[in-house]
DNA sequence: CCGTCCTCCTGGCCGC
DNA sequence: TGCGGCCAGGAGGACG
C-alpha cells in the first residue's frame, strides 16, 4: 500500500517525532516482523528479539530516512533500523496498541512507536550500516531527489520489451513508484499501460518522467492515498485518493474525455486506463 | 539477462 | 445471514 508518497509523509512525521530520542526497550511480538520470509525451503534470516534488542536498546533517533519505499531509522552510536512495510504496514505514535506486531518505546516518553501489519509481510532489519542491506543495495534512483541520470532511465526503458506499468514498478529502475501512482501516471502521460518499454518514442520519455514527478508530488501534497489501510505516524488517514484520475475509477467515466475506463491486467497487477487518452 | 509467474499473509467485499 | 471465491497498494525467488 504505501509507496513513496505514503513512505514519505510518514518519515516527516517520524523525524519530527523521534529525533533525538533514545530507544528504551523493544517489544517483538510477531517475530517474522525481523526474520522475514522467503519461498518455501528458504532459508530464514533468524534474528532473535533478544538479539535484536541488545543491539538496538540505548542507541538514540539521529534522523528518519527514507529510500524508496523503506524508511531507515538512523542511529547514534552508529547503526540504522530499515522498516518496509509491504502492503498493510503502519507505523502508529501512541499509546501501546494490542495489535502491534512490534512496539519501540523511549526514555522518559509514554508514548510508544506501534509498528501494525495486518498482511504480516513488512520487515524490520537491523544493520551496522546501511549498505549490508541487500534491498537498498537494489534501488534505482529517487525520482524526487534531483541530479539523477534521467537519460539512463529512459534509454533502459525504450529497451525493454516489457509492459511500461511493470517497468515503472521495477524498483531498480526508479524507487518509489507502486501501482497507484504508476497507473496514474501513464494516465497523464497518455501512454497505456500495456504498451511495451521498446514502443515508448524519444518524445514522451520526458513527459512520462514529468508524470510521474507530477502525481508523486500531488499524493506528498495530498498526505498519501488512503483507501484502506494507510494511516500516517499520528494514525490519520491520507486524501490524495479523492485526488486519483484513474486508480480505482474503472467503468466510470474518464475526467478529461468521458469515455469509459478501462480495467487491464498486467504481470498480475491490476491497473484502469482511459481507451481513448491513452495510446 | 530478461520477463512472467508465484508466494508470503489476512480481511473485506461480492455474489449466490 | 452464511459461505466460498476473489481481490488487494510489494518484493523477490523460481523458472523458461
Amino acid at each position: 500500500m504505501p509507496e513513496l508518497p505514503e513512505v514519505e509523509t510518514i518519515r516527516r512525521d517520524l523525524d519530527t517525532l523521534l529525533r533525538g530520542k533514545t530507544i528504551a526497550g523493544v517489544d517483538v511480538l510477531d517475530r517474522r516482523t525481523l526474520e522475514g520470509f522467503g519461498p518455501q525451503g528458504a532459508v530464514r534470516r533468524r534474528v532473535s528479539p533478544a538479539a535484536f534488542a541488545e543491539k538496538v536498546v540505548g542507541r538514540t533517533v539521529r534522523a528518519v530516512e527514507r529510500r524508496g519505499k523503506y524508511l531507515l531509522l538512523r542511529t547514534d552510536p552508529e547503526g540504522v533500523l530499515v522498516i518496509h512495510l509491504r502492503m498493510t504496514g503502519q507505523l502508529i505514535w501512541g499509546p501501546p496498541r494490542p495489535d502491534a506486531r512490534a512496539r519501540l518505546s523511549w526514555t522518559g516518553e509514554s508514548a510508544v512507536l506501534n509498528y501494525c501489519d495486518t498482511r504480516r509481510f513488512g520487515e524490520w532489519r537491523w544493520w551496522a550500516h546501511e549498505r549490508e542491506d541487500p534491498g537498498l543495495a537494489r534501488l534505482g534512483p529517487d525520482p524526487l531527489v534531483p541530479g539523477w541520470d534521467t537519460a539512463a532511465w529512459a534509454a533502459g526503458l525504450r529497451r525493454s520489451k516489457g509492459r511500461v506499468h511493470s517497468l515503472l514498478l521495477d524498483q531498480r529502475r526508479l524507487a518509489g513508484v507502486g501501482n497507484i501512482y504508476a497507473t496514474e501516471a501513464l494516465f497523464h502521460a497518455g501512454i497505456r499501460p500495456t504498451r511495451r518499454g521498446c514502443r515508448v518514442s524519444v518524445s514522451e520519455t520526458g513527459p512520462l518522467l514529468a508524470a510521474v514527478r507530477r502525481v508523486l508530488e500531488e499524493g506528498l501534497r495530498y498526505r498519501g492515498v488512503s483507501f484502506r489501510d494507510y494511516r500516517d505516524a499520528r494514525g490519520e488517514r491520507g486524501e490524495a485518493q479523492d485526488r486519483l484520475a484513474v486508480y480505482g475509477r474503472q467503468g466510470a467515466p474518464c475526467r478529461r474525455c468521458g469515455a469509459v475506463l478501462a480495467g487491464a491486467k498486467v504481470a498480475g497487477r491490476g491497473t484502469v486506463y482511459c481507451p481513448r487518452c491513452q495510446r
